[in-house]
DNA sequence: AGCACGCCGACT
DNA sequence: GTCGGCGTGCTC
């Protein structure tokens, strides 16, 4: 009898194929091991192994298994556990989670670029002929496509063999999309201490006797430190200076001024008060203890502490204990939080044990941490972004979701549509391992597991050391517009307090969540604006470099000065986004530095966090931005945070957008004051007395809760009900509509009241591509799996009608909105 | 994901 | 007539 191997291919199939396997592979090859496979005409797959058996297809013969890739599994059982409860709950593929799941180094096809590696020249001992042939051959040209191997040597050998190179380090795939992921760091220049005093300076002025220049350099860094006492930077420094490099050089070299770089500075600051013996203050012991107790008899535990209160470190004191029994922890985040601050800063306590995964870094890098993970022999803690929670993991225990309240743990392109937070906790359940969930601003559902018992609790309301909370501020745009006591869109009392400020050397963040300079521009003749000629939206005016863009699917175009539909010159601006705000910040404080932090002054690799940086360093007085800077970034000199218009935040047509506005607003509040001076947040908005900003001032989560559990309950929404959101999208208007109708038709027939739609959504077309959704409802008391498998015998059917092939159908389970 | 296959408009 | 663009189906 032979046998057979059941794969899952990285594609987008519905079932597992079945391949032969020969004698000698069988023994070769377990549950787990990638194998190399045939798929239709002539190209070889890289598939996992889930099922090995000696049930001969019947229907078809299987084409054989043409090299076993790892005789060792590189999926575990648990893994492929996992992987069934995602494909079951969120409706999706073997292939496609097998896809989210293995870097992409470690799946390599006919098309994959191979790479030379640098320094490889003492590794290239005992290579076997073929070894040897193909290193030659990527030698020569730089980089060869894995099909040229595959030329070079045959088919099966050509992948086996570089497959054995890319283990030895000696080529890679893929490098030069995504380089090894450095944030650079900005050189400063300061004197040496010695020199601080007016003597031993005087001493110095005449050793440089005949150094003219030199003298100059000096004399000249000290009537800037006179002005301000800012870090200076080498190269602003260079540039005032009249002189060339080499004056400046020597100086540094004759130890007349020091380099620095400020990020070093604080990594060794943390490492001489926090590594090894930091301790918890006594609330911080207590949060720490009832967390320990709660996880003897319970699995997981939501942590609500305010921002400010010092979450990380009871994190960093679990994870130790954890370290120290030779356990594995996974420390989820969200990609924009996971900074290279937060990673130096666990580093600093836990050095080699720490292994970051995330998507910034190289195929390479992320299949290391990979082997890593699945060989671990001791204990290590994994920071990571959402997909880190499909590692190998051996001996996990421990899985910590901080800033558990956000959405981007929620993925939604491409499938499998999971959300990090709750597949966390299934991934917990099969490894017998604890979750804590951490978060000032809980999301709902958490809050509600809770309260129905699924999850222990506990909360932290102290602020860390002698850290006030800030005092937040309303400020009446109506009564202020009405008064004409605007400047722009600032307005007098925060001019005000932002030239207050501003002189006593403290830095101010301003939140706008909307980029670009104005979203629409409007005739006052026609009332026409011009629209993307791909989306069902208006085009933002970007100034900087004067165009209109769709922020969907990129499309851009001049700026008019003329309506395009009437020709009339009276154009109007509606609106106003982060790009607006930094001119008018720029007008108003004409000697303050002001910068701006949003998508579209950070699509460079390193903008992000050269910004940071330069905030930080205290380069930058006021930063304007979107939502990019609300997340765990600790900024120690900012004394005002202010909020242009918090009314745009409410009027998003989702039903979250008061928590989310709850949310966004206190996580902005809380960049105010993280040390000792009280911090202001100053919110502008026509609606002073909205409840959920009224909540924010008081910090009462309890009450939003309340309120908003009150209105989902009312209007049939999560946490009580579950959603289910399908997505049909089509370039045919009309099919799209007959498609989305006919689905609408068939559940209503079994779900009645609890489907919404098919209906348009508040942007029914993007790309050339229009979109419907249908959005099925779930009592509390109605199976979810019933449901689902009525949906699946629905969508099934609906493929077979041949005249909606045209009409894409995703399905999202849990959305977001 | 590819690649073949088939349908329809444009062009030798 | 047929060349080739794209939309659709299938892969063990
Ligand atoms: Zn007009
Ligand atoms: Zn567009």
């Amino acid at each position: 009898m032979s046998y057979y191997a059941d794969v899952i291919l990285p594609l987008n199939i519905e079932n597992l194929l079945t391949y032969s396997l020969s004698e000698e592979m069988r023994h070769q090859c377990q549950i787990g091991s990638r194998v190399a496979v045939p798929l239709g005409k002539k190209k070889l797959y890289t598939a996992v192994v889930v099922n090995i058996h000696q049930n001969q297809p019947l229907h078809y013969e299987a084409k054989p298994v043409k090299e076993v890739l790892d005789h060792y599994p590189i999926l575990s059982i648990n893994q492929l556990k996992l992987f069934k409860w995602v494909k079951k709950y969120y409706l999706s593929s073997f292939g496609l989670i097998l896809k989210a799941c293995l870097p992409n180094a470690l799946l390599i096809q006919s098309e994959t670029l191979l790479q030379l590696n640098d320094k490889i020249s003492y590794k290239k001992q005992n290579l076997s002929d073929d070894e040897y042939l193909l290193l030659e051959a990527v030698e020569k040209h730089t980089q060869i496509k894995m099909s040229d191997a595959q030329k070079i040597l045959g088919k099966t050998s050509g992948l086996k063999v570089a497959n054995k190179l890319i283990s030895r380090d000696l080529i890679s795939i893929d490098r030069h999309i995504r380089r090894k992921y450095k944030p650079k760091l900005k050189t400063y220049i300061r004197i040496n201490k010695t020199y601080e005093t007016t003597e031993n300076l005087k001493t110095l002025l005449n050793n440089l006797g005949r150094a003219h220049k030199q003298k100059e350099v000096v004399l000249h860094y000290f009537k800037l430190m006179g002005k301000s006492t800012k870090p200076l930077s080498k190269q602003n420094f260079k540039s005032q200076i009249d002189a060339s490099d080499s004056v400046l050089n020597s100086l540094i070299d004759k130890g007349v001024f020091e380099e620095f770089s400020i990020q070093q500075d604080r990594i060794k600051n943390s490492k001489i008060t926090t590594a090894n013996h930091f301790s918890l203050s006594t609330p911080q012991r207590e949060v720490f203890e009832t967390i320990k107790s709660h996880f003897n008899s319970d699995d997981v535990v939501l942590f609500k502490g305010v921002t400010s209160s010092g979450k990380t470190e009871i994190y960093l004191k679990l994870i130790k204990e954890y370290l120290e029994k030779q356990q594995q922890i996974l420390y989820l985040l969200p990609e924009i939080a996971l900074t290279t601050q937060l990673i130096q800063r666990i580093k600093s306590q836990f050095a080699d044990k720490v292994f970051v995964y995330h998507s910034k870094y190289s195929a390479n890098e992320r299949v290391e941490i990979y082997r890593h993970v699945l060989n671990a022999d001791s204990g290590q803690i994994i920071v990571g972004t959402r997909s880190s929670i499909f590692l190998p993991f051996k001996n996990l225990k421990l899985v910590i979701v901080d800033e558990s309240h956000e959405n981007s743990y929620k993925q939604y392109d491409p499938s499998p549509r999971y959300h990090a937070r709750d597949t966390a906790v299934v991934l917990a359940s099969i490894h017998r391992a604890k979750v804590l969930m951490g978060s000032a601003t809980p999301s709902l559902e958490s809050f509600y597991n809770v309260k129905e018992g699924k999850f222990k609790y506990v909360e932290l309301n102290k602020r860390f050391g002698d850290v006030k909370p800030p005092v937040i501020k309303t400020i009446d745009l109506k009564d202020k517009y009405k008064r004409k006591k605007m400047k722009g869109h600032f307005s007098d009392t925060l001019v005000e307090r932002i030239t207050e400020t501003l002189s006593k050397g403290k830095q101010i963040i301003v939140f706008q969540n909307r980029r670009g300079y104005s979203p629409i521009i409007e005739c006052l003749t026609c009332g026409h604006s011009p629209q993307c000629p791909h989306c069902d939206v208006s085009l933002t005016l970007h100034k900087t470099n004067n165009t209109l863009r769709c922020h969907y699917c990129g499309y851009r175009m001049a700026v008019q000065n003329k309506c395009l539909s009437c020709g009339s010159q009276d154009l109007s601006s509606m609106g106003f986004g982060t790009e607006q705000i930094e001119h008018e910040a720029k007008d108003l404080f004409p000697k303050a530095n002001v910068k701006r932090i949003d998508l579209d002054t950070t699509r460079g690799k390193y903008d992000f966090e050269n910004l940071i940086a330069g905030f930080e360093n205290l380069e930058i007085d006021i930063l304007i931005g979107t939502q990019m800077l609300t997340k765990g970034l600790d900024f120690r000199n900012v004394d005002l945070v202010a909020v242009m218009h918090a009314d745009g935040l409410f009027n998003f047509p989702n039903f979250r957008a008061f928590e989310k506005s709850y949310q966004l607003l206190t996580q902005v509040a809380g960049r105010a004051g993280r040390t000792k001076t009280q911090g202001e947040v100053l919110i502008q908005t026509f609606q002073p007395q909205h409840r959920v900003i009224q909540d924010v001032i008081t910090e009462n989560y309890t009450n939003l809760y309340e309120q908003e559990m009150a209105q989902r309950l009312h209007f049939h929404y999560p946490p009580y009900y579950r959603i289910i959101k399908l997505v049909f999208k089509s370039k045919d208007y009309n099919r799209l509509n007959e498609a989305a109708d006919w689905m609408g038709i068939y559940l209503k027939q079994i779900f009645s009241k609890n489907i919404l739609g098919p209906e348009f959504p508040g942007i029914a077309r993007i790309r050339n591509k229009y979109i419907k959704h249908i959005i099925v409802k779930i009592p509390p008391e109605q199976s979810i799996t019933k449901t689902k498998s009525y949906l699946i015998k629905g969508i099934e059917r609906y493929k077979a009608v041949s005249k909606f092939k045209s009409v894409r159908l995703n399905v999202d389970v849990d959305p977001y909105t």
